[in-house]
DNA sequence: AAGTGGTCTAGACCACTAT
DNA sequence: TAGTGGTCTAGACCACTTT
């Protein structure tokens, strides 16, 4: 488990990647502690025998890493945790899809809707242009967990459903292959609670905490062809992160 | 805007930084489309007249963005977006706090009391062993946005209070230097409603949508130190994020 | 066999910080 | 001035994928 204090040429661990563990230790042991300065380049090299450019790289993955900073003139340093530079995934999201196979996902209503002024600002509309409009329920084994209310620019020249559908599949845009139509979106994730109707589709109660994650997409002409948002309920999701150094990082 | 077709060695901009926004803004502008190919590191060696190794650099910087993946035998391809793999930091967070200054801690309370089962088993100490209770609440021009609740262990050998509060500091943890005896931490976000006590202090409505972000603490013994919480109305915070390119990017 | 990315060398020069 | 990190070169050899 300790590192040895030497690169093994042997390893099919890359000499970078075992500097990186042995640096990574020296910190999580408390050997070198926040705000203490790590050995030079030029010592590191000399200590492991590996040339410049290879412990650069394994300085850059723990600068990468949020575990020390450089200042170029003065040095490298193990930095202390701060809790506004944590990062938060939507891996915790997918975790409601479960295993591929449990997951379905159930059509609740597709139609064309005319713009009020919000869904016109919001897709880049003229008021009363016609949008579409589609639900969906997402059950993983038999139990229903994603609600998904979204917001589609209407254009006459495609073919409409499938298509547009297709481009925000559920299963494309949280593990599949999404379509390359899409250049990027916003994302923000809201605390609310469930309403009567929401409530009544994920089988919970009304008033209960939840997450919504609502989206906005655009395409490569940096127009927006979509607007919606999810809502699960705050008891099946929750989103974790670690500060520092853990396992995980290994 | 569009940057040129070749690299400026006298440009204060690095040649790596100038190739990724080369490659970056072909992307963006849907040249090189989701599931296509980048040229070779060698075809962009010989077209930029750059070295291999600046090369690589550059796409590894397009790696860590997450808009382009490798495969050794391959090639290298642009990605299209997955909301898996999105993540948010807790910057928004942090917004709460507005400018120095504008901000207070009111220390609504802080006792020793006897851990029952939950807190022995998040603070790795024995029932009815002793524990600071410290509870906040976060002002911010005479707002109040954020009430924390902690847990943490006591120590005899220790000068109690003191000590122990500066550890997590508010202030210390989202923007300042922490202490160097944190190694790190778990945290969560959920979410909640608000309850009788916490809508008082926050001046909201029972029910209403919160956050709670959760947090454990250890030292370098890997022994957790602090258990606790922190209470936002979902009014006043969101997280956001984005998905492909955009202009916080550059 | 040819082409691709992955790792690594052994230096060079520059920009910045400290003394 | 000495020491630090930041950038860059011009190759090398390896592992892997595809034809």
């Amino acid at each position: 488990m300790p590192p040895n204090e030497t690169i093994d040429r042997a390893s099919y661990l890359p000499a970078y990647a075992q500097l990186v563990n042995i640096l990574k230790d020296k910190i999580a042991s408390g050997e070198l502690r926040p705000g203490s300065q790590l050995p030079s380049e030029a010592q590191l090299c000399e200590r492991y025998q590996i040339s410049p450019m290879t412990v650069r790289r394994s300085i850059g993955d723990l600068v990468a890493k949020g575990l020390v900073t450089t200042t170029q003139g003065r040095g490298t340093f193990v930095k202390s945790v701060h809790i506004g530079e944590v990062s938060f995934g939507l891996g915790d999201f997918k975790g409601l899809f479960g295993e591929k196979g449990d997951t379905k996902v159930r059509l609740l209503g597709a139609r064309i809707v005319r713009a009020n002024k919000r869904l016109a600002r919001k897709l880049s509309v003229r008021e009363e242009s016609r949008v579409i409009n589609i639900r969906r329920l997402l059950i993983n084994k038999d139990v229903p967990v994603l609600f998904h209310e979204e917001y589609m620019v209407y254009d006459p020249s495609l073919p409409i459903v499938e298509a547009e559908m297709e481009a925000t599949s559920l299963a494309g845009l949280f593990s599949g292959h999404a379509t390359s139509d899409l250049k990027g979106g916003h994302l923000t994730i809201e605390a609310t609670t469930l309403d009567k109707e929401e409530a009544e589709l994920l089988g919970g109660e009304v008033g209960e905490p939840a997450f919504r994650l609502a989206h906005t997409f655009y395409d490569f002409n940096d127009n927006p062809f979509s607007w919606g948002w999810f809502i699960a309920q705050g008891k099946r999701l929750s989103f974790r992160t670690s500060l520092g150094i853990f396992e995980h990082t290994a």
